[in-house]
DNA sequence: AGCCCATCCTGTCCGC
DNA sequence: TGCGGACAGGATGGGC
């Protein structure tokens, strides 16, 4: 589901509540978030007593800060949810962590249904020396210079597969290359390499304004996704190409989008406009 | 180096 | 209604 406009998000709607809310408990209710944990995580029980001190988003990657240099690394993968709810709320079988505050009538619920998704406990150090080896730049914080350099380092990738790969560019998933992708007019086929100044000028806007406006419509809501507050995001009204096979092109009226698989994900586009 | 596929899970939808 | 298969917003690892 989440992508870095959802995931943007959700940090935005759990940083003006959380923050400077201290911990009463952490726990774990499922026992898959444990096998999750790696070499040197903490006990959630550390926690408890802990000040939040911010929440902050990298690519998909979701960065909760304590007091004492503790954090948590969160990544909700496909159907993963995290969201604010009302103490006592019931929790269903899908709900496998719950975080619960000092005089705060909400807590945070962790939610999952295919249980891809993780919560590490682990030291900010750590954290960061993670996400700095895993992740590549934020789209939005990347020059066209810089953009250009990375086409060029992968040039023999699929435009369609440089996109999604979080080590090249963080936070563009399955929807959001897609539209890029149609928005600059560019095949999902092409290489990397391939693209001239003004194709690489135009996928680098494309990638620009696609995020932009969707941070600023708060997400896609394709499915049952909703926010940390449950609300919808409003982007999947402007959507051009995703999940739109065998309908018209918005573009030329003439076509009809295609899927084809690339990297074992469905990818929407129009053979006419897309070259 | 990069592609393809299977895999981790659960739920839904579609054709028969 | 039931059943089997395909598919779903992500990411990784093995084989080629």
């Amino acid at each position: 589901m989440p992508e870095l406009p959802e995931v943007e998000t959700i940090v935005r709607g759990l940083r003006a509540r959380l923050t400077g809310r201290r911990v009463k408990a952490f726990v774990f209710l499922s026992p898959h978030l444990e096998k999750k944990q790696v070499p040197g995580s903490f006990r959630p029980e550390i926690y408890q007593g802990r000040k939040i001190t911010g929440i902050r988003r990298r690519g998909k990657m979701i960065i909760i800060s304590f007091d004492g240099q503790l954090g948590l690394l969160v990544h909700l993968k496909m159907t993963g949810q995290l969201f604010l709810t009302d103490a006592g709320q019931k929790m269903d079988k899908h709900t496998h962590a719950c975080l619960k505050f000092y005089r705060f009538k909400k807590e945070l619920r962790f939610r999952d249904i295919r249980k891809f998704g993780f919560v590490n406990c682990l030291a900010l150090t750590r954290i960061e020396e993670k996400i700095n080896r895993d992740l590549g730049p934020e789209p939005l914080s990347l020059s066209l210079a810089g953009f250009k350099l990375l086409l060029n380092k992968h040039g023999q990738k699929r435009l369609k597969n440089w996109l999604l790969d979080q080590k090249i560019i963080a936070g563009i998933g399955n929807i959001y290359s897609d539209e890029i992708l149609f928005r600059a007019r560019l095949n999902p086929f092409r290489l990397a390499g391939s693209l001239d100044e003004k194709e690489a000028g135009r996928l680098f806007q494309s990638a620009r304004r696609v995020l932009k406006e969707a941070i600023s419509l708060k997400g896609s809501s394709i499915s049952d996704y909703v926010d940390a507050l449950g609300n919808r995001g409003g982007f999947q009204k402007r959507h051009q190409v995703y999940a739109r096979e065998g309908k018209n092109c918005l573009r030329c009226r003439q076509e009809k989008i295609i899927r084809r698989k690339i990297n074992g994900r469905s990818t929407y586009f129009c053979p006419a406009c897309q070259s």
